[in-house]
DNA sequence: TCAATAAAGGACTTTATTGTCTTTTATTAA
DNA sequence: TTAATAAAAGACAATAAAGTCCTTTATTGA
């Protein structure tokens, strides 16, 4: 029943958190960003790497190296991280278990979760990070506890 | 991102598939309900075990023996079934982690989740075993693919 | 060129979930 | 009262998710 796995958590609050960053070409390490969001390092580190080789993120090696946004890019979303991380069928699959999900030939749950599917996409797919990380910017919203 | 355990998927079905059995005091044995709800025999004895402890289903040792609906009783819903295996707490922690889900301290998605998350009670909370079954004694949805 | 730095990569450990197997307990019917 | 049956109970095994640690590679600046 939980939304989020632990690596889709660190790494929707470790983008959020570079999106805090005015300056998109800073460079962050591991050890400030693990803390910032209250993750394991080593877990983070691991996180970090893929969502750099996804693109969602860029890194540099090195002295005075570190993880940042880059360049002006489209917006994204929540939902672009979760997929990157879960994989996109992550959303498409049946909630008891059958092996298609489809409306043809469909479980107990099928038309009811897919209303419920499509209300959380739009919600992950309407979240942007820049809006998401300008209320944390404002204390409207907290990264940890 | 997957909605149910395993093991509450498990426990769904069997429940529905109880429910599907006219006579309400017709003794079900687990090798009939693993085979067709398609699961792991042993396991899904664990999970008939813990839903009859709970007071989800009742049943009877020794020979004729099995598991049971039982005299009637006020509708159940897809919500008491997880509510019985993952806890009632499951539905109500934080979407980032945070220790504690509140509307004074949000984490970036609390909000948002917060009526996703009213949706998805109020769904689990409105769909009743009795016409769930029903739909699958009417070929209009199925337990396995 | 060299030492320091920081991410990349990979092997490994821990913990939780899922699943199996065996023994015990209760019930039935001969 | 006994043998057969079926769930209860608990120990165990396999797998997946979460987390750690160590080595390698790339980059920087002295
Ligand atoms: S068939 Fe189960 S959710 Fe679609
Ligand atoms: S604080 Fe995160 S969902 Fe409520």
């Amino acid at each position: 029943m939980e939304i989020f796995s632990k690596t889709c958590e660190y790494a929707i609050k470790a983008v959020l958190y570079l999106y805090t960053k005015q300056d998109r070409f800073a460079k962050i390490g591991i050890p400030e960003i693990a803390r910032e969001i209250k993750s394991p390092v080593s877990f983070t580190a691991k996180i970090l790497q893929k969502l750099s080789q996804r693109g969602l993120i860029r890194s540099a090696k090195g002295p005075g190296g570190g993880f940042y946004i880059g360049r002006k890019r489209k917006s994204i979303f929540i939902l672009d991280i979760v997929n990157a991380i879960d994989g996109k069928e992550s959303l498409n699959t049946c909630a008891l278990g059958l092996k298609n999900c489809s409306s043809s030939r469909p479980c107990p749950m099928h038309f009811e979760i897919l209303d419920c599917r499509k209300a959380i996409r739009n919600l992950l797919g309407s979240q942007s990070i820049e809006e998401l990380s300008k209320k944390i910017l404002s204390n409207e919203v907290y990264l940890v506890n």
